[in-house]
RNA sequence: GGAGAGAUGGCCGAGAGGCUUAAGGCACCGGUUUGCUAAACCGUCGUAGUGGUAUAACUGCUACCGAGGGUUCGAAUCCCUCUCUCUCCGCCA
């Protein structure tokens, strides 16, 4: 959410901001009602200052035992203005906060302008992009060696869910407890374990409501939604609080898995792991100073940068363009997998700063000495990383001629087996 | 699922329609005193919105006692609904 004072005097700037994201949402109302808005404000709070004081007057009256019924007949009709003018302000104020929930985060100076994603920029590149040669595709192999079951997850479940079986199930768990513990040894990260089910307020917050409600799965009869990414207990874990200064920036991480309904993107991506409704992911997210926060961004992208390199997978780092990244975030970089198979680059990584988007719905501020004014925070997050596309990636990269599945380096103390072959 | 108790500033805690602009205490911060620490004393000490100012400092006003409604000239206080926490009972992973 966007300060609605900044709103106000940057009227263009949002403008012209909104055009570069390819958002739809107009703002030619936000001007007229947000005018209309202070006029009443000023109106009803003149009469409000007058009932406290008329009132206080009654109050000695009636204390002396004398007359006040001229006072109070007076404030009889006050007060009816009031209500009336409370109404119509709290409607109107209804009217502004769904019109700003729908206005994007400002983009950074540095992100490039561009329609979609042939606009983003490529920042640098790591490993050689392989052919698909013998390979199999990672739904081919898997089903050879019996490690993934997307039949069994479609009878159980629907379309979009799968098993890990055996070997496969352990080279999953592997990997997100790889990257946990990676992140809190090497790169200062606490660890973090949240509900994976959260109310409508932290949504909200996060910035998940309104706008992507209908890709979220939603309990009705709590009114509770599964997450779709653990940012969302974990931002969510600050919400209404002020940190100390002292202790930014905060490094949390936290596995999870996530739920997305994917409503309407059947047939894109859809093979296999590459979109499904449930998959396992390990999140960063950063609690900083503005000043500091896209220094912090820049950080996050190398730690992910250094689980790839780990595990030998070509990657590189891309930098969205404005039409690209995405309605919550000021700057984002993906990271992307080479899939030999598809003969494409697959999203694992995705960290965006949020700049103060976040921290002003959710209310995160943080002060640096005792008495200072609170005010808020950068938040960031990034993927560290998603375990789904990691997992098409190894299963096409670590492929030997033999049908069989080498397992990486530094997975095997984890897994406790180096290779994975056609065994049942 | 049933019964009961509760929710007041950073924390503790009073307040039960009108000198409450929320008492008092603790903590924090600033100051005085002091050989250091401590103590004592004095003062400051919330958030948000909206005005006055070109801005800031500063300052006026309004709102906020779990949330939302209602009664009233006036609500932390009375009424209704909801949420959460705690205790007990039942049921069940």
């Amino acid at each position: 959410m966007l300060d609605s004072k900044f709103i106000r005097e940057n009227l263009e700037l949002v403008r012209l901001n909104i055009a570069r994201k390819n958002e739809k949402v107009t703002i030619d109302t936000f001007e007229q009602l947000d005018v209309q808005r202070r006029s009443i404000i000023q109106e009803v709070e003149t009469l409000k200052s007058k009932r406290n004081t008329v009132s206080s007057e009654i109050a000695v009256l009636k204390k002396n035992k004398q007359d006040a019924t001229e006072l109070i007949d007076a404030m009889k009709v006050v007060s009816d203005s009031i209500k009336e003018l409370d109404e119509k302000l709290a409607s109107i104020e209804v009217e502004l906060e769904n019109l700003i929930l729908y206005i994007p985060n400002m983009l950074h100076e540095s992100v490039p302008t561009g329609k979609t994603a042939d606009d983003n920029v490529e920042i640098r590149r790591n490993g050689e992009c392989g052919e698909k040669g013998f390979r199999k595709d990672h739904l081919e192999i898997a089903k050879e060696l019996s490690i993934l079951d997307f039949e069994r997850g479609a009878k159980v479940s629907g379309s979009g869910f799968g098993y890990y079986v055996g070997k496969g199930a352990t080279l999953e768990r592997a990997l997100w407890n790889y990257f946990l513990d990676t992140h809190i040894s090497e790169n200062g990260y606490k660890e973090i374990y949240t509900p994976f089910i959260v109310n409508e307020d932290s949504m909200r917050a996060t910035g998940q409501l309104p706008k992507m409600a209908e890709d979220m799965y939603h309990c009705t009869e709590d009114n509770l939604y599964l997450i779709p990414t653990a940012e969302v207990p974990i931002t969510n874990f600050y919400r209404n609080e002020t940190l100390q200064g002292a202790e930014l920036p905060i490094k949390l991480t936290g596995f999870s898995a996530c739920f997305r309904r994917e409503a309407g993107s059947y047939g894109k991506d859809s093979r296999g792991f590459l979109r499904v409704h449930q998959f396992n992911k390990v999140e960063l997210v950063h609690f900083s100073k503005p000043e500091e926060s896209y220094n912090e961004l820049e950080q996050m992208v190398v730690c992910v940068e250094k689980l790839l390199q780990a595990l030998q997978l070509p990657y590189r780092v891309i930098l969205l363009c404005s039409g690209d990244t995405s309605f919550n975030s000021a700057k984002t970089y993906d990271i992307e997998v080479w899939s030999p198979c598809e003969q494409k680059w697959l999203e694992v990584s995705s960290c965006s700063n949020f700049e103060d988007f976040q921290a002003r719905r959710a209310s995160i501020k943080y002060k640096d000495t005792p008495n200072a004014k609170p005010s808020l925070l950068h938040t960031l997050n990034g993927s560290g990383i998603a375990t789904s596309r990691i997992m098409v990636a190894l299963l096409e990269h670590y492929q030997k001629e033999d049908g069989s599945i080498e397992v990486p380096e530094v997975l095997r103390p984890y897994c406790r087996f180096d290779r994975i072959e056609k065994s049942y």
